[in-house]
DNA sequence: CAAGAATCCTGTCAGC
DNA sequence: TGCTGACAGGATTCTT
């Protein structure tokens, strides 16, 4: 379920169980996701004090002693999880095992495998091919109304496909998109050039607000970041749209008065949204 | 050049 | 129960 609140919390379970600590175990199991590992990665690894963690819209970053940084992203199913290390037998897709000094054991699983891992010196993190291109973060003062504005001028595809463009604004998904377009009542059919003034306004408000809400709920829901089942980071969250065909949304009366929040295929992916209150 | 479609891979779930 | 097809939270690459 990554999008950037996920990413965020699974990067704080990761800190709460690595920061600091040393690795002293690096295994992977299958070294080619949707690109190959970096070679030598367990190696890197192996022996490496972890100093710190960043998240970048979808990717988390984890800084090692010696001057490198670790990318993950999760992909489409992408997950962690956390254990006491010792004897277990891997898990079915789990691709890559670190095992610290005080007895943690760290899980990267990806069944689809779209996920990616590689490798980037710290200093020129922002650098990386998979980084360099994305848009701002939407929780930056640096996000404005008049930075959206100005990157959605002029384009002619719908805002929903301008959101999900990670160089309009980097970390949302097709969840997050849906969610946040409901909240500033505007329709995910709009032409993007056309979200400017008070609806840019309203949008990047919304943005911010659902993000910072998810976010809340995932640290609220875990104690230290970690279920009971060891897996990082993911949380159950009540969406207003997404998922909710044929429902009434919470500001219309639903069935028969209002058709409910209604699903249509958008750049091949499901959109949900209210066709009386999102114009 | 921009926008949309196709694609990678596996798991899950609804329907028959 | 078993099979089949639709669908899935992402991002890149190929077409139009």
């Amino acid at each position: 379920m990554p999008e950037l609140p996920e990413v965020e919390t699974v990067m704080r379970g990761l800190q709460a169980a690595l920061e600091g600590r040393v690795i002293r175990r690096a295994a992977v199991h299958r070294a080619d996701l949707r690109r190959a590992f970096p070679p030598g990665l367990a190696a890197r690894l192996t022996g490496a004090r972890v100093t710190g963690f960043r998240r970048r819209a979808k990717y988390i970053l984890m800084r090692l002693d010696g001057g490198d940084s670790v990318l993950f992203h999760l992909g489409m199913s992408g997950r962690m999880l956390i254990g006491p290390a010792g004897v277990h037998d891997v898990p079915r897709h789990e691709h890559l095992t670190l095992e610290t000094e005080d007895g943690w054991w760290v899980g990267f699983i990806d069944p689809r495998r779209f996920g990616c891992i590689d490798l980037v010196a710290t200093a020129a993190e922002d650098a990386h091919g998979l980084l360099a291109g994305l848009g701002p973060e939407p929780l930056d003062a640096a996000f404005t109304p008049a930075v959206l504005s100005a990157a959605l001028a002029g384009r002619r595809s719908p805002i929903k496909a301008a959101l999900l463009d990670q160089g309009t604004v980097a970390g949302l998904g097709n969840i997050y998109v849906c969610e946040a377009l409901f909240r500033a009542g505007i329709s995910p059919r709009r032409l993007a050039g056309t979200v400017a003034g008070a609806r840019a306004v309203r949008l990047v408000a919304e943005i911010k607000a659902t993000l910072t809400e998810a976010i809340a709920a995932g640290g609220s829901s875990l104690r230290d970041y970690v279920r009971p089942d060891g897996e990082l980071g993911y949380f159950q969250h009540a969406w207003k749209v997404y998922g909710r065909e044929g429902e009434a949304c919470e500001r219309c009366p639903g069935p028969p008065a209002c058709p409910g929040v209604c699903r249509i295929v958008q750049s091949g992916r499901s959109t949900f949204y209210c066709r009386a209150t999102q114009r």
